[in-house]
RNA sequence: UGCCCCAUGGUGUAAUGGUAACACACCGGAUUUUGGUUCCGUUUUUCCAGGUUCGAGUCCUGGUGGGGCAACCA
């Protein structure tokens, strides 16, 4: 049954019956039962202390997605909490990659921090009702008092101050005039509860720290359980969707939004997404980049958004990919493959093809004369009619891929060139095999063929069945490009699932390949950096953002092709 | 020896008490001037044990397995 509610992005999705997932569920019950006047608002609230990796985007996708599609609204929100790891630099950073994916954040943008005086109230107003005290032990000391999860915890000495001196000294602390760690405010609930999180909660800390958007008035900060909920309703957030791992906040979000008697946003959980051959946690990534494994955040073998992005993903397929995972609450590892198939589907309608010989082999067309060239037309993209046609250099001389002739004896599975074969090349002619030469090392350093006039791309009147196609480059008009290739930077499916092995131990050693002297066809002169473009039979490549100059090119290959030779 | 969540092909995700399906992967075939694309097809699935029911992947009970929960992090 097809639900009566918008769907604005439903790519993937529009089999006649439709697939809900559990959060869409549960919002259609919502909308049922006309909760918020059928409102829907949503927000995404990364921390700016790092970039954004693809687990981020599965999220992004989420709450972007769920308020396009119930016609609502989502805010970006930086949950910026703790001045000590965040900076500006990042919140730009993910602004941009929030952007890049497509996303409007037509809520609006805020800051958590812009709510630090909204929140001081909120504490004030739990102290005054006996719902919260200042408690002056050591965190050691407040750490034994926890109890276990299978024990309860003890109260704390400080736990029946007055309300008198708790705002006292809660404003105290507001005013420095106490050292960090000499005191915190603390939610009084239940030493006792079997919940960690309810066992009175800390409320805030003290932090003489410099902070990136509040700079030095503030030397209190709020706890993410005091600061997330009560923002989400500040906001009028009707779903607040998070990971799995704050389904035991839950509980604690609530108390504090009933016992301020605040708009009551709803968290619900999911579970993140994971990834295999790759790791995701900040602190890992962090580490990639500080040892030098990596050439930054941004190396296109990296998870972050950014790293995609430079290795040549479209957002059109990260987005495709988020939908066709799914959204349910099991944890999950889903197969690399998985975003690569992603990628290949969407680029294969769109980027033009070009032809590029990553290791050449000179080839020389014998039977045709000193310095021939002319120029043939070829397809841009045989997916799509209205890209055109374009017109490539074809002579005498020629470069072709080095593993597509073989000198030795092949069998009847080899479809390229070698003695006695004839081959195709690309939008050109049929050529067949004439001789090779080969240097001291019988490295064969140059093949030469016999050119078939009659068998012209698009007039081929010669009857020769050639089984395979070459791409080829043309000598006297290639330009030199960098190519590099990239596998996983991981040889292990699970870095990091066994604890007693550093995941850096997994490192795939040939996760880069740097190919100099390849040769490329003319027109990709033309070619930027985030542009896709299909090297004919070798995969999606893109202009490096970084290393590439005018004179020397640089392609990143984002994926190959998908390889169908059981050869 | 506590609390919370989860369990469906190799990997993910559907089926909302009524024929277990979709995608990726895999394997085979057709087409192909990219060993790409496209098309067709094969193989493979409800953690276990009880119970409720005409009927259970779905509801109940108990197991088992996995994940999470004690930071002046988010």
């Amino acid at each position: 049954m097809e639900s009566s509610t918008p769907h604005a992005h439903t790519e993937g999705n529009e089999e006649g019956k439709s697939r809900r997932h559990f959060i869409q569920q549960i919002i259609d019950a919502d909308l049922q039962e006309g909760l918020h006047g059928g409102r829907v608002h949503t927000r995404f609230p990364p921390e700016p202390n790092g970039y954004l990796h693809i687990g981020h985007a599965k999220a992004i996708c989420v709450n972007f997605g769920l308020a396009n599609e119930y016609g609502g609204k989502v805010n970006l929100r930086f949950d910026d909490t703790n001045p000590v790891k965040e900076d500006t630099a990042y919140v730009d950073a993910i602004r941009a990659d929030i952007a890049w994916l497509g996303f409007e954040w037509n809520g609006g943008e805020y800051f958590t921090s812009d709510y630090f005086e909204t929140l001081f109230d909120y504490a004030v107003r739990l102290i005054k009702d006996g719902k919260a005290y200042v408690d002056e032990q050591s965190a050691e000391e407040i750490a034994a008092q926890k109890g276990t999860p299978t024990s309860p915890g003890t109260a704390s000495p400080y736990r029946d101050r007055t309300v008198e001196s708790n705002l006292r000294l809660f404003h105290e602390m507001r005013e420095g005039k106490h050292p960090e760690g000499s005191m915190v405010l603390r939610a009084k609930i239940d030493m006792g509860h079997a919940n960690m999180h309810m066992r009175d909660p800390f409320m805030y800390r003290i932090k003489f720290a410099h902070h990136h958007r509040t700079g030095d008035a503030w030397c209190i900060y709020p706890m993410y359980d005091f600061a997330h909920g009560q923002s989400d309703s500040i906001e009028g957030i009707t779903h607040s969707l998070c990971s799995l791992e704050f389904e035991n906040h839950r509980p604690l979000y609530e108390w504090y939004i009933e016992n301020l008697g605040i708009f009551p946003s709803k968290q619900r959980e999911f579970a993140r997404l994971n990834l295999n051959y790759t790791v995701m946690s900040k602190r890992k990534l962090l580490r990639l980049v500080e040892d030098g494994v990596v050439d930054g955040w941004d190396d296109p073998r990296m998870p972050t958004l950014s790293g995609l992005r430079r290795r040549g993903y479209s957002p059109e397929s990260i987005r495709a990919f988020c939908d066709r995972v799914g959204l349910a609450k099991r944890n999950n590892i889903i197969d690399v493959g998985l975003l690569e198939f992603s990628l290949r589907d969407h680029l294969n309608s769109v980027a033009t093809r070009a032809m590029a010989v990553l290791r050449p082999l000179k080839m020389l067309i014998v039977n045709l004369p000193e310095g021939h060239v002319e120029w043939l037309p070829t397809e841009n993209n045989p997916e799509d009619p209205s890209a055109g046609m374009r017109d490539i250099p074809f002579g005498r001389e020629l470069f072709i891929e080095e593993d597509d002739f073989k000198a030795e004896e092949v069998n009847k599975k080899w479809f390229r060139l070698a003695p006695g074969r004839s081959v195709r090349l690309k939008s050109a002619y049929i050529v067949t095999y004439v001789n090779h030469l080969v240097d001291e090392h019988g490295q064969v350093t140059e093949v030469h063929v016999e050119l078939h006039p009659d068998s012209k791309s698009g007039s081929d009147t010669s009857g020769i069945k050639a089984k395979g196609t070459l791409h080829w480059v043309e000598a006297t008009h290639a330009k030199d490009a960098e190519v590099r290739l990239y596998d996983r930077l991981f040889s292990d499916p699970s870095p990091d699932g066994d604890k007693d092995r550093d995941f850096m131990e997994c490192l795939n050693p040939d996760s880069l390949e740097r190919l100099k002297g390849c040769k490329v066809e003319p027109s990709l002169v033309t070619a930027e950096a985030g542009e896709p473009w299909q090297f004919t039979r070798l995969g999606y490549f893109t202009l490096d953002s970084r290393y590439s100059t005018a004179d020397r090119p640089v392609f990143n290959r984002a994926v190959t092709l998908k390889d169908g030779w059981k050869g």
